[in-house]
Order: structure tokens, then sequence, then C-alpha cells
DNA sequence: CGGGTACGTAACCACTTAGGTACATTGCTC
DNA sequence: GAGCAATGTACCTAAGTGGTTACGTACCCG
């Protein structure tokens, strides 16, 4: 969870997985698609790489990235008890409207 | 959204957050819950608070924070796409084991 | 085998960040 | 107003991070 997290507070990690959830793509490829130099890349593909956020798969030199959104499941099993907070917040918020229309009448 | 993502990038953060879900805390408590020092807190605090992530009211010398859940929509909406995708190959995994099923029958 | 391609890693620098200590501020209480 | 409590801020230091350039390595192709 930690080094996922970690992995996602960064937004040129957040870009590569935008990428990667339309399509496989080489290292060269992502490096191409953002701002920074290719080495840069590399090392944010190992932080992605070790989270679990991403599978590498060999072909001739060319290394392809594939998308593991499993590894988000964590994420999205830690909001699980906020969820359950703010939809209640929400709940009572439409609540509160409906009474606001009623009341205008 | 980044603010957000980089404030849960800290575990000392998360758990405050986790303690606010329970109830209500001024500095001082989430201070004493957490291994580092008061003012380190306050800090934690500030970036929480930037994030909109917490809400804070003052009653006499306490600063008295509490959870702002709706905050981590942005996240989970951030999650929407991805969820998707793991949900479709959990199908598959299920297709998958229906089969293994079938076929060693 | 020589050369080009696609990567990753090492070394280095600038900047940010996390933590601690010391201090300032605010508000109650006597 | 003096004194204590609760908290935030300033300042410093150690460590981490992101970026770059230079270099090493594996692979195909002639």
């Amino acid at each position: 969870m930690d080094a996922v997290l970690q992995a996602l507070a960064d937004e040129s990690r957040r870009t590569v997985l935008e990428i990667l959830r339309d399509h496989p793509a080489s290292a060269g490829e992502l490096a191409a698609a953002l701002p920074i130099a290719r080495p840069g890349v590399s090392r944010h593909l190992r932080v992605l790489r070790e989270a679990g956020l991403v599978d590498v798969r060999q072909d001739a030199q060319r290394r392809i990235y594939t998308l593991r959104p499993e590894a988000l499941v964590e994420v999205d099993e830690w909001l699980g008890p906020y969820r359950r907070l703010w939809e209640s917040r929400l709940d009572a918020l439409h609540t509160e409207i409906a009474r606001g229309k009623k009341a205008r009448r």
C-alpha cells in the first residue's frame, strides 16, 4: 500500500499509468510522451514495477510495459471506510436540499 | 488531487486520518498517538488542511481537527477507470476458474 | 564481428522534505 | 497582569527525490 501511494504521488508516474491504461507501451514510447529524459522515465518505471503497478515483458531490445490494475485494489480497499463516511454525508446533504425545497414552497 | 495524493503518501498522515475517522481530536491528542514530536504533527496537520482532508475548529487554546472525507472523492474518481479494468480482469479469472472446474470433471 | 538501437544504471547536482529544538502566540485562570 | 496550557512557526540538519549526462549492456542486422 505504502509503495503504491508513494508511486501515485508523482504526476509523471500517474501519466505513465494513464498511457498504459490504453495500451501496453515500450519504455521509449513512454519517455517520448513525458517531458523528462529517458533515464528519469526508467526510474519512474522502476518505482511502478516495484509497487506492482506494471509488468514488463521483453521483446528483443524493447521492454514492453503493461498495466497491472489489480495493485490499485489496495487503494480501493483503503478507501472503503472513508467512502462510507462521505456517502452518508452526501446523503445528509441531499436530505437537507430536499428539506430546503419543501420549506421554500 | 495532487495535494491529496501527496498527503496520503506519508504514513503518519494516514494514521491521523484513521484516528479522525473515529472521532474529532485535538492536535495534542494526535501528537500523543504518533511517534513524532508535536511540531512535526502540527506540520502534518497543515498538509492535511491544505489538501482539504481535515477541518479545524478552535476551542479555547485547543484546535479540534475533524475529518473531511469528501476530499477523498477525488481519489475515488481517479480510481474509476482503473477499477473497471481490474474488475474485468477478475471476471476473466472467475471464468477461467469455472472453466477449469468443468475441464476437471 | 561491427554498428546501431533500446534500455537500464551510476554519478552528480539542485531542491524538497521530515524531523528536532527553540521560540512566539493565543487564551484561560487566578 | 502573571502564569500555565495548547499549538503553531522559524530555523537548522540529515536524508530523500527528480532531473541530467555519461556509460554499460543486450539484442538484431549487415
